[in-house]
DNA sequence: TAGATTGTTAATCGATTAACAATC
DNA sequence: TAGATTGTTAATCGATTAACAATC
């Protein structure tokens, strides 16, 4: 074990500074401190050295971080330099959507199969991905393996999808359905529902 | 002021709570328990408790919560019983996916706009609203009385979008764009971007 | 050297969970 | 009445921030 324990809240940062770190360095800039860091991503910089320095010593006293090694090392922290091959159940309107974020993510993660049951779309092609039938899918994450799901289902259909996707052995799964999910502790599951986000910000909205 | 200081962790749970709970209004089940909200949210009875306390005495000592009642209880906290206006700017593929939500989040809160710069899509029809140029952002968000914005522009685009919303008067925005943006503090920043959740969940992929 | 900035410890703050009296 | 379940206080846990010695 590399890594003593690592909590949540610290994991979901690292692509926040990773993506930064990213345009930074297309930009040639060579070294940051975490008070620039924190000035543009609107943190507070001594999080950002606490959160770096659970992983290692990637900074040097006086100078700051250098950007195109901190990098690298975000990227191996997040396993993001590995492939990673993902399922997208649901190809409706949101999910070919997402399937065009294969190129935002990283050149590692891709989505590697996509799937529905509509009969008029299966066959389709999507990217250079064809709609496969969601019969398909257990044998699909075994040969690809896959080791995470992203469903864009209608929600009366996102439990049974997110039981296939464990069934079959994804470790991670991203729920944009509008739906509470059951998953086994040992699966990672993230809600990327759009409902849920508008309605709690709507709580902070004053009258008018 | 009628609440105390409330946490955001609390905000956000609220809709799941809320949508659990139409669901089973929608079975006629009448009254349930936080020991059953628990069970079925994967959530500790004592939080949900705790969460609803803030804000009222809502259920009933040896009985539970009638559902019916806290479904219209929480609407009423999130403010979801009267009209909210929300902008979409960018109208691409994620635009057009979510300008479906409409129906999903509530008949009180609905998408009164559609932004993009693309002369081709400007005065094409989406369900129903016209896309219009985004130099017209700032009339409709004062006339439609708008509060929350969306925005799906590709990454360099988002603060330029961001900023004009703030200064329009928008006070929440959802970002779907892979980029962190600044606004001032009274405005709601929420970020739904599926790069940094995707890279988040890489993490906890063990190797194969 | 003087100034800047890290890594890290200690202090603070916030959020979750346990426990239980009140009561339906 | 006995059993169930809330609302709430106290205890615990986790996360953030401040402060500063180390050092580039």
């Amino acid at each position: 074990m590399k890594t003593p324990k690592i909590s949540k809240a610290v994991v979901r940062r690292l692509p926040v500074y990773l993506r930064y770190l990213q345009l930074l360095d297309e930009m040639n800039i060579r070294t940051v401190s975490s008070y620039e860091l924190g000035q543009k991503l609107d943190m507070n910089p001594a999080q950002i050295r606490k959160d770096l320095a659970y992983f290692g010593e990637f900074g040097r006293k006086g100078i700051g971080y250098e950007v195109g090694y901190l990098v690298e090392k975000i990227k191996q922290i997040l396993k993001l330099d590995r492939h990673l091959n993902v399922a997208l159940v649901g190809a409706g309107h949101l999910g070919i959507a997402l399937s065009n974020y294969n190129r935002y993510t990283n050149e590692k993660m891709s989505i590697a199969a996509i799937f529905d049951t509509d009969r008029e779309k299966i066959g389709t092609q999507v990217g250079n991905l064809i709609i496969q039938h969601i019969d398909e899918l257990e044998q699909a994450v075994r040969e690809k393996e896959i080791r995470i799901g992203m469903i864009t289902v209608p929600a009366p259909y996102a439990q049974g999808v997110a039981d296939r996707l464990v069934e079959a052995g994804v470790k991670g799964i991203l729920n944009f359905a509008p739906v509470s999910l059951l998953v086994p502790s040992d699966v990672h599951l993230r809600s990327a529902d759009v409902t849920t986000e508008l309605q709690s910000l709507a709580y902070y909205i004053e009258e008018s």
